[in-house]
DNA sequence: ACCAATGGTGAAATCGATTACATGATCCTA
DNA sequence: TAGGATCATGTAATCGATTTCACCATTGGT
């Protein structure tokens, strides 16, 4: 593999020049520019990276790391994470976690080593490397939260407004004449759970339904929803409807109550979240809060791109759009 | 940051020793590497990445590109994979190519410029700077293919039998009786698919029902399973039996079926492939080909793994062992 | 015709680790 | 007790780029 040596040699310039026209090539006159590429292109040389890197202190990678990658919500902000890096010439390193906090401390750890430049977190959890971090350098620190806000982190962030977006599915339902409406939650440790279910609350509030609510913490995966689902459909006084944290428990919701001769949306209301590719071709196609999943990570990104360049004070919390799409697994309430 | 210059002054050793208390502690003098890990506890140590990789030539990273992160099947080998080069101490740098060719190339670059030590493709299509590569270093060149078996690359894989698994799946239709079968593949470009073709072929001709194969070419997309799935039972004589080549075409083609006013299994029967984690809880639960798709991604990572350690002389391709899952959405055909 | 400004290039220091080789101390053996 | 073997450590070269500083050659102004 050639190194940036031998293209000087063959260029008759010295690497300073070879470097130059690489990285500056305003500052080199025509001529040598030319006879230089000439030998870039002859020995097919690529500059070093590890070189590169050592002395620019610049890695040009940024960690994303995710609970579970296999999970579509995560793995759709992680491929709109790793289009904007991409576009702005970074790679992604990509940390499953695996709700493991050994792991989590452990992708921390490469923004110390400098194996990285930054990094975008999709969890909850603040792993210790990086509060310290950000308790050394504040809002400088190059890390981002990638989807659930938590003011008290003191990290930027992205996410849409949750408890307004919970609000709403709850307002539909209530719209529809349910009155006894089960909700099962994400972990209530995560913030995300904690603003929708706040919102829930509020709505539930709002149509004076505080005492018909049922609640249920799930963990986002389908067998939870699927198990919850069946807790809350057995026995007598059983809700009409059912409000899900994810599109994925609602999957499992969906198979319960059908296990439990419930139809949706005849005798069963639901709504799940996040909006997931699949979540129209179930059947009946699922009403759910639908996030800007891609754009998530893309302003994640965006956001670490701006502290990375210097051009952040404070921590950030961009708040994304989001939509209730009302499909086909709510209907009226049966009288 | 401390160096490993801090290090030596306060440990009042040279680099050379730290270096050796960190890599080969053997060889160090129960005392002095005392000493040296006092010092690195106080200062907070972390070799430096860039300079560590510049000296040594390893970078500790291996870059998996997929045409899809948001699809079930790639983001489960991911996971996989991600699991098998972590344990080994690999990080994993994730390339979502979005089936361009272009971007295809820019991450076999990252090889080129050293910035990774092996790569992964779970894609078809080999870029050019890899078979450059293959060109030059045969099967020593660190690259390996995730799932699609093609023996013309020259490159080691990890992938099912396809042909058997798809023929597997076709004589459980015809065991059901079902005469006209649909098929729904991914593109022919993709050698898993004519894998797959060729054993629904194997099973037509055992059956005597060649001339009764109806064949449609997808994308492995729920979009295309669904087009080609209308397609499919739209006019007479259509099929009472579909096999696609992914469960999300299943999923698709289960929504057209739907809205046809074909009920499944009763009017149809449909199988799919791959066994992501949704397919058994659609209505009715999908019949599919079980891979072990994780597995496929660690066995991925262990052939690199030993291409990297200099253990591999020639292209070796591992078949790991698939299983048809049967659950509602087939039954017998209606006379 | 001289001086200052400008532009293009090279020499060499530098980034932070690893490691081949040299060195000195200690120990064992003949 | 001399000699070699063994062990622990230090010296310094090295990986391959970037970048500061110095230098020389033009150019333009007065």
């Amino acid at each position: 593999m050639p190194t940036i040596q031998d293209v000087a040699r063959r260029a008759r310039v010295s690497t300073a020049t070879v470097s130059r026209v690489l990285s500056t090539p305003g500052v080199v006159s025509e001529a040598t520019r030319e006879r230089v590429m000439a030998a870039v292109d002859a020995l097919g040389y690529e500059p070093n990276y590890a070189a590169k890197s050592l002395r620019t202190l610049r890695t040009a990678k940024i960690v994303v790391t995710v609970p579970d990658i296999s999970n579509p919500f995560f793995s759709s902000v992680i491929r709109g994470a790793e289009e904007a890096a991409q576009a702005a010439g970074y790679s992604v390193l990509l940390g499953d976690t695996r709700h493991s906090t050994e792991r989590e401390e452990q992708y921390a750890g490469m923004l110390r080593r400098k194996e990285a430049d930054g990094l975008i977190f999709l969890g909850h959890r603040l792993p210790n490397t990086l509060a310290e971090l950000i308790g050394r350098q504040g809002a400088r620190a190059p890390v981002v939260n990638g989807c659930e806000f938590s003011p008290d982190l003191g990290v930027s962030s992205a996410h849409i407004d949750n408890a307004a977006a919970a609000a709403e599915a709850m307002d539909l339902l209530y719209g529809l004449g349910h009155r006894i409406i089960g909700v099962i939650t994400g972990p209530l440790a995560s913030p995300i759970s904690r603003d929708r279910l706040e919102g829930v609350r509020a709505s539930a509030g709002r149509h004076g339904a505080e005492t018909t609510l049922r609640i249920a913490t799930g963990d986002f995966s389908v067998e939870s929803g699927e198990r919850e689902a069946q807790g809350l459909l057995a026995g007598g006084d059983t809700p009409t409807a059912l409000f899900c944290f994810s599109d994925e428990m609602a999957m499992g919701a969906l198979a319960a109550a059908r296990r439990a001769g419930r139809r949706c949306p005849d005798d069963l209301s639901l709504v799940g979240f996040d909006d997931i590719r699949f979540a129209r071709y179930l059947d009946p196609a699922l009403t759910t809060v639908s996030q800007p999943m891609e754009e998530l990570g893309r302003t994640a990104v965006a956001l670490l791109l701006d502290i990375l360049a210097g051009r952040q004070t404070a921590a950030r919390s961009v708040t994304l759009p989001h939509h209730l799409a009302v499909r086909g697994s709510t209907g009226p309430a049966r009288r």
